[in-house]
DNA sequence: GAAGGCCCGTATGTATACAATGGCGGAGCC
DNA sequence: GGCTCCGCCATTGTATACATACGGGCCTTC
């Protein structure tokens, strides 16, 4: 594997995991000493995280991890609707009904299961699943334009999710949301499909805002506590 | 101006006007020679170019200019059809209704100038005003990430407006279809806007894929005559 | 005492040198 | 005669050295 591969892996999933938090400073030289490797590989490996918009340079020089407040969730979430409307419609028409068919299926055993054991147990059922069937959507969609688009957001949702703390309920309703949707492609009903989406990212965004505004309410600033080891001057999140 | 900045627009320029065909080899070394600058720079140039899909690697040690096929139009026009829809639906409901007011003002002028002189004087007032339309699009959508992922659509449009001559009959139709675009988002009619934009973009991809048939059937790749004297090996266009 | 200018330090941007890997060609063996 | 293996060459990936430019701090002057 190559080094800068390695070295934007690493960072990647430091941003997601917010171990390097917004505004968080990330000096060439610094990080290349940190992650084992040379500046060259560090500089593109930054120029990959610029372009999927999670780094951003605050000044000609200095480069910064980038916010995500309110509005860029809700800018976010209106690009994902567009794309993911669209991916259901498109599987609706084009996919396998057989594999929606079974994803339904695990759905609803989710479902069920859930009422047995909730907690991270469950939580990490559902992620697989989610994860399973966003797969079988851009496959069945077979768009690689569409695929890179919503691999762009997805990059982006994974920080979202880690700002809202999801309630069990919640979670429990995505499920089922999920559920509609694989039942809807499977019966290659694309409008059900896509107003079944519509309704899930309503419900999802919905739900990250008032969990935003919640912890905003009770601690500020204080969301995750991890104290990090590495980011070190996480002065200017935004000037 | 950073050398990586001049290599990136050099090679986006030729890549998008045909001088660089699909299926040229990108060496580093001789790209480099070439443009003038180091090979550091260029492999960031190529770098970003890779990110927009405008190059890619085909085996592990040669970096090509991607194809642009039917097939890669219709997902293109796929994901444009889902985020501009979008965007259309969007500025209705927030833009400034008077901004599209005169940019629909302009688009019927365009419209009556069309029949006094058409030919290349018109092409290039249509084209402004396309560029004038979309830039008004993203500031009254304010959505930085849609605004990013239309950016990377129109990229790619530019290449597949070269593949297909457009006849003046489809000019002249395009203008009246962002005229009334235009005049729907100026009504804040969020619905017409987006089916406006529905009708228009399935209007414009029948014509190309109608132009590309009609020049596929006349002469086999003789499409763009332009020899050029840059792009050294134009051998395998894909394996 | 304050403001402006100069100098130095530190950062990035670029060039080049070095290393490793993959492909191609030739030669030898079956 | 064909296939396979070995070795060289070419090209990329990485590291490092050099240039440049921005910013901060100190000194000087008004």
């Amino acid at each position: 594997m190559r080094a800068s591969d390695r070295a934007y892996a690493t960072l990647l999933d430091e941003i997601q995991s917010g171990v390097l938090r917004p505004g968080a400073v990330l000096g060439e030289v610094e990080q290349a000493a940190r992650l084992g490797v040379s500046r060259t590989p560090l500089r593109e490996a930054l120029g990959r995280l610029g372009a999927d918009g999670l780094v951003a340079q605050q000044s000609p020089r200095v480069t910064v991890v980038t916010a995500i407040e309110p509005d860029d969730i809700r800018e976010i979430f209106e690009v994902r609707r567009a794309l993911e409307e669209s991916a259901a419609r498109l599987a609706a028409e084009r996919g396998d009904a057989a594999i929606f068919a079974e994803l339904a299926r695990d759905f609803a055993r989710v479902d069920l299961a859930d009422g047995d054991h909730d907690g991270a147990d469950a939580r990490d059922e559902y992620y697989a699943l989610i994860a399973r069937f966003d797969e079988s959507l851009d496959s069945a969609v077979a768009n690689d334009y569409l695929t890179a688009a919503l691999r762009t957001v997805r990059t982006h949702l994974v920080r979202v999710r880690r700002l809202a703390r999801d309630n069990p309920g919640r979670l429990a309703a995505s499920v089922a949301e999920h559920r509609l949707i694989a039942s809807a492609i499977a019966a290659r009903d694309a409008d059900l499909a896509a107003h079944a989406t519509h309704v899930h990212l309503h419900n999802a965004l919905t739900n990250i805002l008032e969990s935003l505004d919640a912890s905003a309410g009770s601690a500020t600033g204080a969301g995750s506590p991890a104290h990090d080891p590495v980011a070190q001057p996480v002065d200017a999140p935004r000037p």
